[in-house]
DNA sequence: CATGTCGGCAC
DNA sequence: GTGCCGACATG
């Protein structure tokens, strides 16, 4: 649906797709983490609409290793809110009590970790057009559309499958076309653990800091834990008491 | 073919 | 009202 040309629309997009993220550079998350080396990519599809956004949010940390930003959608909607870094209102004075659900909405859910991100989109069109749709992005920008997409990706580390499309749309001239429902000796490949697990670290510090967020840092050595090895971490362990888990449901 | 977007239903 | 996922559209 590029270009609405609706007769009767002139697309009034705008109230909920503007929202300045308010951004405290003082309200820091107690000097730990945040090695956002670079941020960006927050505003630059624009169906010039209106909403030229100012502001720039100036979140959302990317990995550098990774594919980055979607290209674009298919011309309209609202550029996407992405929000990352905990907008706490510390010194933030005013706060329109109506951007306050549109806050809340963003807060990150505590099933999501804290690497992750969500992305705020506002339907620009449609009979639906306002409602927000939230996703999810991964550190390394995938993107996944519940919590559910998101919980498989974490315990199996694979995408969950998107819908192959299949039935009348695709009329392969083949209707009898096979299907093999389960492939039995053929096992997905799922990512390697980058876990050390022969050279663990012989003592770990946890820090917990509690403003604005909890958030956990490991120290070694007094040294801080990188953040994606924190995450290699939690994946190990996922990993191996997940297997666990399941050694012991088929005992 | 991949991915974004909207419809619409199930909580 | 919100979340979720199928269906559709589109580059």
């Amino acid at each position: 649906m590029s270009e609405n040309e609706s007769p009767s629309s002139p697309v009034p997009t705008q109230d909920l797709a503007a929202n300045p993220i308010p951004f405290d550079p003082n309200n820091d998350i107690g000097d730990v983490i945040l090695p956002d080396p670079l941020l960006d990519s927050g505003s630059f599809i624009d169906a010039g609409q209106n909403e030229a956004e100012p502001v720039t949010p100036p979140n959302e940390q990317h990995q550098p290793t990774s594919e980055d930003e979607q290209g674009s959608g298919s011309g309209i909607a609202a550029e996407p809110i992405s929000v990352a870094a905990p907008a706490d209102g510390s010194a933030g004075s005013t706060r329109p009590p109506m951007k306050r659900n549109l806050e809340e909405m963003s807060k990150r859910p505590s099933w999501l970790p804290e690497t992750w991100t969500i992305d705020l989109r506002v339907r620009s069109s449609g009979a639906t057009a306002g409602s927000i749709d939230r996703y999810y992005r991964d550190p390394s920008g995938k993107k996944f559309r519940s919590k559910n997409e998101v919980m498989h990706f974490l315990e199996t580390g694979n995408k969950i499958k998107r819908k192959p499309n299949d039935g009348e749309a695709t009329p392969s001239k083949s209707p009898e076309s096979k299907k093999p429902k389960k492939s039995a000796s053929k096992r997905k490949k799922s990512e390697a653990l980058k876990f050390d697990f022969e050279n663990p670290p012989s003592a770990v510090s946890w820090i917990c800091t509690n403003a604005p967020e909890e958030t956990w840092t490991a120290k070694v050595d007094n040294k801080r834990v990188a953040e994606s090895r924190q995450r290699e971490w939690a994946t190990a362990f996922q990993h191996v008491t997940q297997s666990k888990a399941n050694e012991r449901s088929s005992n």
